[in-house]
DNA sequence: CCCCCTTTGTGAGAATTATAACATAATCTC
DNA sequence: GAGATTATGTTATAATTCTCACAAAGGGGG
């Protein structure tokens, strides 16, 4: 695999969130078929403004031509490595609930490279059936598989007085990265990386705007 | 209502979310029988620092007795009331797929005073139904029912190439905030408040970090 | 009742992030 | 092939956000 060039220790994480924006993007203007977009087009198409899809960019190099623009096929690809998204990953999900049935489900996983590959509950139940395609296994079973299958990534969907023990036991198996979307604050080690995402957090930002915009 | 005191014309949107924590870790004390709370606590229940703290809450008043610390249920009442959440809030969802049923269900909305109060798909077999004691609706019914039923929220859950489209009608019923699930980039007249949570740009921040940090 | 201890609220400084401006490089036209 | 044009990459500036340090204020003990 060709080495990242990265010129700055440390990359802002909006800079990160908006190259995955610029990602689908770019996605879309190659299925369309588009060969040349400018910084310009690509802050129309994402809400943004060109110096800062320029910025961005340039913290990892140089993919562009003066007076050109960005090849799309190229810029693409070169986005999607600096995402680490060059492979697929395969992501487990902990907890077969509402939430952890939709995300087994949902479509925009799959499509930027993330494969489902097991539920983990202790509804006896469910263990031992499948939700589609995907197996439905005991949380008993969790370390073995996470070992013998080598993933990387889980999905923690389970009631927040549960999370951190889950989590616990995610770490204790040697996972590398855990969403969390129980709203408790959770521990990890620092080399775990851990990303909260919280949904009522969000529409609580919006009724404060409600309230206070105005 | 007591008008509430800004100091500060703009406020972090960090700040905001930040609040929200606070909130959940103070409704977590005062359930424990806590009483009085320092920022140092506050601070290591959720994973910030004792002068963030102060800081945040300093944007809106004064909230504490110096030397003693913050009151529990005062601070937990007071952020409410920031956060605009001393009322319950009536929310719809469009899309009745699998992340809009699970949305529905979601105890994380209920438990921050966010009431579901109805789906909206275009699914004939859907329509007329009801998921829990939640009632299924065709999209095209949602104008009035938002107008008689003063909706001012809406959750979008429909496969992105309809959500604009979605969004779109609900800005004609005179929606006033609009939380997005659709991997897209949504445009709304500035007065309407939207906020975009997109899923796969969360495990893709991860794989970022597993790429790069070291 | 005064002094000491604790913890808040805040102002100044540091760090981070975004915006703007410009110099450089590539293409196209004449 | 030179100059005009266009859009990048980068440097400088501005704005925002966070951190730190301390003064002010309240409570408790002697």
């Amino acid at each position: 695999m060709k080495a990242l060039k990265i010129k700055a220790l440390k990359i802002p994480e909006a800079t990160i969130i908006r190259l995955s924006v610029y990602s689908r993007y770019l996605d879309y203007l190659v299925k369309k078929g588009v060969a040349t977009v400018s910084s310009g087009e690509i802050a129309e198409g994402v809400n943004s403004s060109p110096a800062q899809v320029r910025k961005d960019l340039a913290y990892f190099g140089e993919f562009g031509t003066r007076g050109v623009g960005y090849n799309v096929q190229n810029l693409h690809k070169e986005i999607l490595n600096i995402l680490g998204l060059e492979q697929k990953w395969g992501v487990i999900i902990v907890g077969g609930g509402n939430l952890g049935t939709a995300l087994t489900q949902y479509k925009g996983f799959q499509e930027r490279g993330f494969v489902i590959k097991a539920i983990f509950d202790n509804d006896e139940d469910k263990i031992g059936t499948k939700l589609g395609d995907i197996p439905i296994y005991a949380v008993s079973e969790m370390e073995e598989y996470i070992s013998k299958e080598k993933i990387k990534m889980a999905i923690v969907a389970v009631p927040s007085r549960y999370a951190q023990e889950v989590v616990n036991k995610l770490v204790e198996a040697d996972i590398k990265a855990i969403m969390n979307f129980a709203p408790r604050v959770i521990t990890v080690p620092k080399e775990i990386e851990l990303r909260n995402v919280d949904l009522a957090v969000n529409l609580e930002v919006l009724t404060f705007n409600l309230k206070n915009k105005n």
